[in-house]
DNA sequence: GCCAAACAAAAGAACTAACCTTTAAAGAAC
DNA sequence: GTTCTTTAAAGGTTAGTTCTTTTGTTTGGC
């Protein structure tokens, strides 16, 4: 029982499924640009020749996929998203919660790529993420006199460490990665690790300013080695991760 | 599931937003497995007490994200879809598309990342692997006997690399990168590129049989920096690149 | 007996025609 | 000038109904 290779005939599209193709295709070909309006639902539903819930499907679709924006009220109506790859966040999100994708897959993941990332990011950073990544540090360093190591802040310097890449996708799906962790995370205050990660983020600091893509990347590889060393230990404390 | 972050008092969600966040914290939590099937539109409806324009709302929403399939007719219905982040395709290809982000950046993701996954696809990988990656090395030797050098054949070659790597946030990842560069990508038939990879492909295969990480990783940065020259003299000869 | 055509029923897809709620501009009251 | 109230447009929701798809079952012809 071979299954009909996939999409043999028509599945019989939905209307709005033909809505919301023509809606990307009208932006890929510049008639709608970020901010732009659309025509409200009823007019859309005319223009149509369909029914309003057929076109409000449509839309719902569409700014759950992050495409569009609706707003409610007087001067209303939907607009198309301003560019941004937030969405990317929810998929990713998705994909590991729904997806059967484990936490190993994500951290074994990280290990591959941010080695590749912190070399770039030295070579890309600007004195702007200089500054942001300073001030960043400067806010775990409180955090820690507080005594409140909170451990999901220190995964965020990777976001950071992804922005002085300036690569709009590379920095989307490392918005998207450590979203995933901080739920993910072990959220009791760890002293030890806030500590150890601390010292990581202002090493990888110094080399970023100093433009040494080659000492980064081996840093972060470093940690990354050592965050194994972590999870290998707790695992033997009979911890479970999933 | 999206960041509380932006909005900050009450946005008066809409129903089909806590019928969507019930759904999947029901399937997080275990209530639902891949492939059950969930009560008919009329009956979730009844269930809370709303319409079942609602109800289709959320259905189609959490269908488009991908978290569930709908089939009509008789004994049709919304099931629990099966684990597998297909879905990542649609979004990476929208970030893409309407976030911003270009091809370049995302050959350099690419450029980053695959080096990576050579490696470990050379420790992972099972004879099965290699036997999916034989068979696709012939496939494109006998479109190139026909003079018909599929140049988005050859691409398809780095996905079976992350397959082999056996983490299925890389593979659909590399899924949705190649279905986006398959778009973009000259269709003309170019031979010589044609070769260049099919060599290529050839020679990770030796690698990666003889579980070579170090090797097939050095082979991978070598063809990206092929490719990169490739790109550069045509940048010379005046072709727009996205 | 066997296979094809017709039938039946469940569930999603779509429509109609209302009414409710939100929201920000604009005007009124002070 | 500031604040309150009005108001209209657009999205959000509802109820009831009808259309379409799909697959098991039945029927009928051979």
């Amino acid at each position: 029982m071979s299954p009909p290779s996939k999409s043999e005939l028509s599945p019989k599209k939905r209307i709005s499924d033909r809505i919301k193709s023509d809606l990307k295709q009208a932006v890929l070909d510049g008639v709608y640009t970020p901010g732009d309006k659309l025509a409200s639902e009823i007019e859309i539903a005319k223009e149509y020749g369909v029914s309003k819930v057929s076109v409000r499907e449509a839309l719902s679709e569409l700014e759950s996929e992050g495409l569009i924006v609706k707003k409610r009220g007087i001067f209303g109506g939907s607009f198309i998203a301003e560019p941004g790859a937030e969405k990317m966040v929810d998929v990713v999100t998705n994909a590991f919660l729904f997806g059967g994708v484990t936490v190993t897959d994500l951290a074994e993941f990280r290990e591959i790529l941010e080695p590749g990332l912190a070399r770039l990011a030295a070579t890309r950073r600007t004195e702007k993420d200089l500054t942001i990544m300073r001030e960043y540090i400067a806010a775990i360093h409180i955090s820690i006199e507080k005594g409140d190591p909170d451990q999901t802040k220190a995964i965020g310097f990777h976001k950071l460490i992804a922005d002085a890449c300036h690569n709009r996708f590379i920095s989307g799906l490392m918005a998207a990665l450590v979203h995933v962790f901080r739920q993910v995370l072990n959220k009791e205050p760890d002293l030890e690790t806030a500590r150890m990660d601390i010292r990581f983020n202002e090493l990888f600091y110094e080399h970023i300013k100093d433009r040494d893509g080659e000492k980064a990347e081996l840093v972060m590889k470093k940690h990354f080695d050592a965050l194994e060393e972590i999870i290998r230990q707790r695992r033997q404390n009979g911890e479970t991760i999933t």
